[in-house]
DNA sequence: TCAGTACATCAACCGTTCTTGATGGGAGAG
DNA sequence: CTCTCCCATCAAGAACGGTTGATGTACTGA
């Protein structure tokens, strides 16, 4: 059974909410090139480390990317499974949407 | 020419925004059904009024929804195509997302 | 051990968003 | 015209989100 509770609007909400910032859609999109450390993206974006510790923590607490440490560096890569589901999300059948709207 | 600049990513922006409200996914699986009138969503989804005329204005001006009077009743439907367009926003190959990243 | 780099976290501030209750305006019935 | 129903809007307060500067932590190299 496709768990499409409230649980999971609150979910999909959350998830909208880390894509409902252009900074952090900006990180997406360095990311989609393939794995960077946080240097680097502040680098590219100009963006103030804490501001951008904070958006990659909102991503990463979202799904949408995760760390790794190399040394003294942590690389955050994309996780595209999730955007798949987010697709998957939008492009639900009518019944799915109205499940999971009724219930509460 | 696609114009992917930052000014689409501030759209998307707002457009995810819309998008995350347990409340306004509801109203949108509810408009998946058919267009419904502003009481029929409040008595399903037991809010107060301003409370849905309040979400219903965000949907509204993001362009997920369109309202129709019918006498005295206004009628709120789902706008589709709107949808099929962060779906291609999020499935946007690589090459767009790092023009939109990169724009500033 | 000490200094330096890379990143996370915290506290404070401010603008935005959401909720609630009240007011207002359009449409139909009497 | 008046009353009622349906809905939008407004005003006020609470809650949340984003930015900034300071502090803390982990790792590296001397």
């Amino acid at each position: 059974m496709p768990a499409t509770t409230a649980t999971d609007l609150h979910l999909a909400a959350e998830r909208f909410h880390a894509l409902s910032d252009p900074t952090r859609l900006r990180i997406i999109g360095m990311l989609g090139g393939g794995e960077r450390c946080v240097c680097e993206l502040m680098a590219e974006l100009d963006a103030a480390q804490s501001r951008l510790s904070f958006h990659l923590r909102v991503l990463r607490e979202a799904g949408f990317v995760t760390a790794r440490r190399d040394e003294q560096w942590i690389y955050y890569s994309l996780q595209p499974e999730i955007i798949a589901e987010l697709v998957a999300t939008l492009t639900m059948p009518r019944q799915e949407w109205k499940r999971a709207a009724r219930c509460c």
